[in-house]
RNA sequence: GCGCCCGUAGCUCAAUUGGAUAGAGCGUUAGCCUCCGGAGCUAAAGGUUACAGGUUCGAUUCCUGUCGGGCGCACCA
């Protein structure tokens, strides 16, 4: 891999050039120039340790590109421009090989690290990353489809370099949420059997209520109303059923989950008391006005939080630092939580009270996942969470599909709003970015069929006489599925998943053009062998980022119903 | 009032964590199907990166302030 071997390159070239330090090799930032004419690679390097070697940028470029270790096989340039930037150019040798390369790695499996754009950066590195978890009170939104498909995304990208990661999902099966929940339901159910009883305040409405309590037998019911714990008995039959849809809607949707992990497993457990306990004796609580609070303010927080309520009952912050305390004890380093836009202010509060019991500052990473507007007809979709009123997940995977659904809501970065332009979404037509990428690779894939009616596939080898990329397409091609494994690793390191189906619709784009420069299966053998490689590895690339987003890249694609008219 | 996110082409968004001449799609305009899938391709037009300062070799990116939009600021989650 090209990358690694810039790596190692600049360790040797810092030693030879007698400016070696383990600090200088640390800031190396190897990145793929946007303007051709700056090469393959590019580093700034020489610029970001001249004034600490206490020589001129340009002089610094000048001793590493000649104490660099060439190989002629992967490079033919390498030049200093600029104020001292070292551009790398890949030999032709390099790119008429590719192709062949990329189909020995073959289909990337993120699970198992292997296929073309995996490469070990992490050795291992236990993640977790959780994400969606839902309150179980209601059919997911489409913030929480928009969270599912990049929290699986991320899942994928950390596994594919070199990360030990799992995806999860935390309950909050216990408090007055489900309580809540538990209430509304008994009053529907009351309703329904003709038994007067008022309906909480602020209770949860819409018609999936009416769905639960027509599903909870009648005559347990009933049975239920009667007793003392009414409203217990409701709360559990209610919120099992609920997590039954959760469950079944998200692995519809491809999103998966290592575990499932409920709030009430921690209460049972005493892992809530034990933390308090923890906490207490890091000399980290203190009473006042009745309830019992955490320093956070000495880590960072702008007030210290009550961890106990006068009530006697813990807030939603103590369960908090016990699942993520259970989340390292269990192994993990690090933990990315996926969080909806109305949380970031508990972002602090629970980070100061995890230092507050001893865990590394950086052990949790949230990235928020902000706000999705849903627009049809260049109008906002009008919802009403009050009257429970809204798009679900399953309504988005019936109305425009999942992969279309992904793509859409991968496209944009995680913490920026999202404008869902649904109309767009239902396209079946060039202007669905979705469907232009799918096309690429089913295009490709019929190629394959015809030139495989013909004789031809992507193994054989014509011999040494075969030409090497020649076209200026096919090489902007081949360049651009060489920088797939640098997409999955920055998509990977800066928690951003958008760049991949950026990279997927160049990429695509690229491959059109050559597809109408170039004529892949002709009179010419050795010549179509080697752009059937080319297109088979373009292919294979599709399919492996597509992969990682959790799109299917389909064999081929038929548009529904278009011929009528 | 305080905190977080955002402000880039008519619209929706990128810009490789501070890099070299700010790019795509949609929309608009003009073209390309005897040939491997036209769900495709080519070209044109479109910008004082909200505004004003600052930091340095270099700023869309970092800092300060102003303006505008969103979301938070509980002994709910």
């Amino acid at each position: 891999m090209v990358w690694s071997a810039l790596t190692d390159g600049f360790a040797e070239a810092l030693k030879r050039a007698g400016l070696w330090s383990e600090g200088r090799l640390a800031r190396l930032e190897l990145a793929i120039p946007r303007e051709p004419a700056h090469g393959d690679w590019t580093t700034n390097l020489a610029l970001l340790i001249a004034r600490d070697a206490g020589r001129p940028p340009r002089a610094v470029a000048d001793a590493l590109v000649a104490a660099f270790p060439r190989d002629p096989e992967m490079f033919s340039g390498i030049d200093v421009a600029g104020p001292g930037f070292i551009n790398f150019r890949y030999a032709q040798a390099f790119l008429d090989r590719l192709p062949s390369r990329i189909l020995a790695d073959g289909p990337l499996e993120a699970a198992a690290r292997r296929g073309f754009g995996c490469f070990d950066h992490a050795h291992g590195l236990r993640v977790q990353v959780e994400y969606v978890s839902a309150n179980p009170t209601g059919p997911l939104n489409v913030v929480n489809a928009r969270a599912a498909a990049v929290g699986a995304a991320l899942v994928r990208l950390l596994n594919a370099t070199g990360h030990s990661a799992d995806g999860e999902f935390y309950v909050n099966d216990a408090g007055t949420q489900v309580d809540l929940l538990g209430q509304s339901v008994a009053a529907r159910f009351a309703e329904r059997v003709g038994i007067p009883r008022a309906f909480p305040e602020n209770g949860y409405q819409g018609e999936y209520l009416h769905d639960l309590a027509r599903e909870l037998s009648e005559r347990e019911g009933r049975a239920a109303l009667a007793g003392d714990n009414g409203e217990a008995w409701f709360r559990n039959q209610s919120l099992e059923r609920i997590l039954d849809w959760q469950r079944g809607d998200l692995a519809e949707y491809g999103a998966e989950f290592a575990r499932w992990v409920r709030e009430s497993e921690l209460h049972a457990r005493g892992d809530v008391d034990a933390t308090l306990e923890a906490l207490r004796a890091r000399g980290m609580l203190y009473e006042a006005e009745g309830a019992t609070w955490v320093r956070t303010t000495q880590l960072g927080d702008d007030k210290d939080r009550v961890v106990v309520r006068s009530s006697g009952l813990p807030t939603y912050l103590l369960p908090d630092v016990a699942y993520h305390h259970d989340k390292r004890a269990r192994g993990f380093r690090h933990s990315i939580d996926l969080w909806g836009p109305d949380h970031h202010g508990r972002i602090l509060p629970l980070k100061a009270a995890l230092q507050a019991l001893g865990l590394e500052p950086d052990f949790l990473e949230v990235l928020i996942v902000q706000q999705v507007n849903l627009l049809s007809g260049g109008q906002p979709v009008k919802m009403s969470k009050r009257a429970g009123e809204f798009i679900t997940l399953r309504d988005l995977m019936e109305d425009i599909g999942a992969d279309c659904a992904k793509f859409f809501f991968l496209m944009r970065s995680t913490n920026a709003h999202l404008d869902f332009d649904l109309d767009l979404a239902r396209r079946q037509n060039d202007e669905n970015p979705a469907y232009y990428v799918q096309y690429a690779h089913a295009r490709i894939a019929s190629i394959l069929r015809f030139a495989a009616e013909r004789g031809l596939a992507p193994a054989q080898f014509a011999g040494p006489g075969e030409p090497g990329l020649a076209a200026p397409a096919e090489q902007t091609l081949a360049r651009k599925l060489a920088a797939f494994p640098e997409v999955v690793r920055g998509g990977a390191l800066a928690r951003e998943p958008h760049r991949l189906p950026a990279y997927l619709q160049e990429t695509a784009a690229v491959f059109h053009r050559f597809y109408h420069e170039c004529r892949v299966v002709s009179e010419d053998r050795a010549l179509s062998l080697a752009r059937l490689r080319l297109a088979e590895a373009t292919r294979l690339v599709l399919h492996n980022g597509l992969a990682l987003m959790g799109v299917t890249a389909p064999e081929r694609m038929e548009r529904e119903a278009e011929a009528a008219t």
